[in-house]
DNA sequence: TCCACTTGTTCGGCTTGACGAACGCAGTGC
DNA sequence: GCACTGCGTTCGTCAAGCCGAACAAGTGGA
């Protein structure tokens, strides 16, 4: 562990993934209720690798890791990316509202995945005026809209789309964007997808 | 009461890890425009490591990979999940529309996830009748709706739920539903997750 | 034509991950 | 009390990944 050619380039962004991955897979193991030494069995790997990548210890490769995951039943990305949720619903007049900094802006988060969201889901309405402006979020950000009632500017500063309802836009949320209505009673729902 | 660990979930990854690994590399490095020797300057391994890779030989470790995700500007997951869009607009009378059995009900796939999808995103048009039920869909499968217009009546059939503009339900979609307009110029946005 | 430069691919070496065995612990039955 | 079975961790050994250098192949300029 000495020549610590990994870390090159800045931006360590997510942290360490072998401390992802290892919480991944105690978490996974403990979801099934299995043994350390019977998820090894059925991976094909020896228990002493398992218990090594469980402490964070080590620098799997992709081999391993994809027995694990077979053994686990779940998806390799999953490792890394985080699980799913399960089922829930939120009333109109419900749910976490977030207020802007200006009253005329108000979204509601209808569906997160916690603790670690890949995707939020959220109602927004706006009232006509100058705009929002959004800064960029974390790399890898996708936000979806599509727009419900109304007239809005939306997408990238410098190039945003003018939506009627119904209709879709999908812009990278890492960059700065827009959200500005330019109609009353104007609303939408917005999917902030984080990769 | 096994559930075997291989299929558990329906959609099957795609294969050999190494070989969709190989294709990511040589994919995202040329979409970069940089040489294999620069890729390899930048994320600190040896270029005759990353020649391996690309041709499909070897068992990389999660630090060479991540070095390598670092130096093309990708996530981890990428490598093995499909790359991800970029920027989108569908206007209300354009998409992929999947036109129900019955001519009241109509579905514009906005945004979907090629090839192995995680989520779909679509805009349901409906109008008032007997309403449409789904069959079950993929184990693991969630969808979520947001009433953008209208009234409906939405969710598993046996129990579901009226909702007005705003509202928002998730239920599990590998169960049968329901979606019943009870009024004009129902419009709703429904996010189909697949795990 | 020759030379300098770059790209991507193969070879020895050193490092390191994966394996199997042995270990300490806890719970159980004789 | 003792042997036994299961758990998870730690210790040597061996194979394999990673590295650096040398290698063919392709390009541009003098």
């Amino acid at each position: 562990m000495q020549n610590d050619r990994g870390g090159g380039v800045g931006k360590e962004s997510s942290g360490a993934p072998l401390d992802v991955i290892a919480g991944s897979l105690r978490r996974e193991r403990a979801r099934t209720g299995l043994s350390l030494t019977e998820v090894a069995k059925r991976a094909g790997v020896a228990k002493s690798t398992l218990s090594q990548l469980e402490s964070g210890t080590g620098n799997p490769s992709v081999e391993t890791l994809w027995a694990l995951c077979v053994a686990l039943g779940i998806q390799f990305a999953d490792l890394i990316d985080p699980p799913r949720p399960t089922v829930q619903v939120i009333r109109a007049n419900e749910g976490p509202a977030i207020h802007s900094e200006r009253a005329d802006y108000s979204a509601t988060l209808v569906a997160s995945c916690p603790p670690n969201a890949r995707r939020d889901i959220y109602r927004i309405t706006v009232a006509p005026g100058p705009g929002r402006e959004s800064q960029p979020h974390m790399p890898g950000t996708v936000e979806h809209v599509i727009l419900s009632t109304g007239r809005a500017l939306i997408g990238l500063i410098g190039d945003p789309v003018e939506l009627n309802p119904g209709d879709y836009i999908a812009y990278p949320g890492d960059l700065p964007h827009l959200f500005q209505a330019l109609a009353p009673d104007t609303t939408a729902v917005l999917i902030s997808e984080t990769s």
